[in-house]
DNA sequence: CCTCATTTGCGAACTATTCGCAAAAATCCC
DNA sequence: GGGATTTTTGCGAATAGTTCGCAAATGAGG
């Protein structure tokens, strides 16, 4: 009887918006600050059961940052690739890696170890901050 | 007049034992629970006060889990590698990787982005999980 | 509009981590 | 070893990020 549904609300779409014009990692809070910014009032509950929605569905990416505080990104998991983050301002460039996966495959006779996966950052300066 | 020490206490010890025989990332609270395990009687803040300790030292590399919890383990941060983690038991081999490096390096000129580090994990299962 | 399922806001609850301070332990000197 | 001095510990309270429960507000559909 449970019928699904799947509001577009507000706070959605606004939540949205956010993270389509941040290319880096925001974390929730960071988020609430950006939509008060906008005079959008949405609260951080609703930040965090949206976030919680859009990784369910596979559209952002979620990483906790060196203090173990969670970040967010639009940014979808799913095609295989890795991040340059910049040290200065955060922003957060794809890069996609062949050579990369190759190297890693290269690895999976070794130690022993039957390598299944691996994650990669990259950081530095970007173009604009240099 | 304020004398500098770097007393030798037994809570110091027993949690220097833990990590040297764990070679996995544990969080503070799992060090603690494998000290009672001993039967060993320390606080949790001694916990967390002397992996701080260990790390300002140097000995230790601490990084937050996929929930943001932090984990620590005995590994000098300052000798640059990566690490293997087994998904089934948590083991963490170290991969000294010069290839890496080199990939790494080739990047640097590369989407305006001026490279100066990366942090590398891969995932797998280790020889005694297979 | 009207109805009803879904979502939101609010405050309380939780969890990981940090802090302040008095009691306990380590070091040093005799 | 005993005692003075300094550091460390344990405890409980404080903090910060995140989750929960529930009544009120909102979106979808007729
Ligand atoms: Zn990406
Ligand atoms: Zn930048
Ligand atoms: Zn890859
Ligand atoms: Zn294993």
């Amino acid at each position: 009887m449970g019928i699904r549904a799947d509001y577009v609300t507000r706070p959605r779409e606004w939540i949205a918006s956010i993270l389509a014009r941040e290319p880096r990692f925001l974390s929730a809070a960071q988020i609430h600050q950006g939509l008060e910014r906008d005079g959008a009032r949405v609260s951080l509950s609703t930040v965090y059961r949206t976030l919680d929605r859009l990784q369910a569905k596979g559209d952002i990416t979620a990483r906790p940052d060196a203090d173990g505080e969670v970040t967010y990104m639009l940014c979808e998991p799913t095609r295989h690739h890795h991040h340059a983050i910049c040290r200065s301002c955060g922003r957060v460039e794809d890069v996609d890696c062949a050579a990369m996966e190759q190297f890693a495959e290269s690895l999976r006779a070794r130690n022993g170890f039957e390598l299944d996966g691996h994650a990669i950052e990259f950081f530095g300066k970007c173009g604009a901050c240099r």
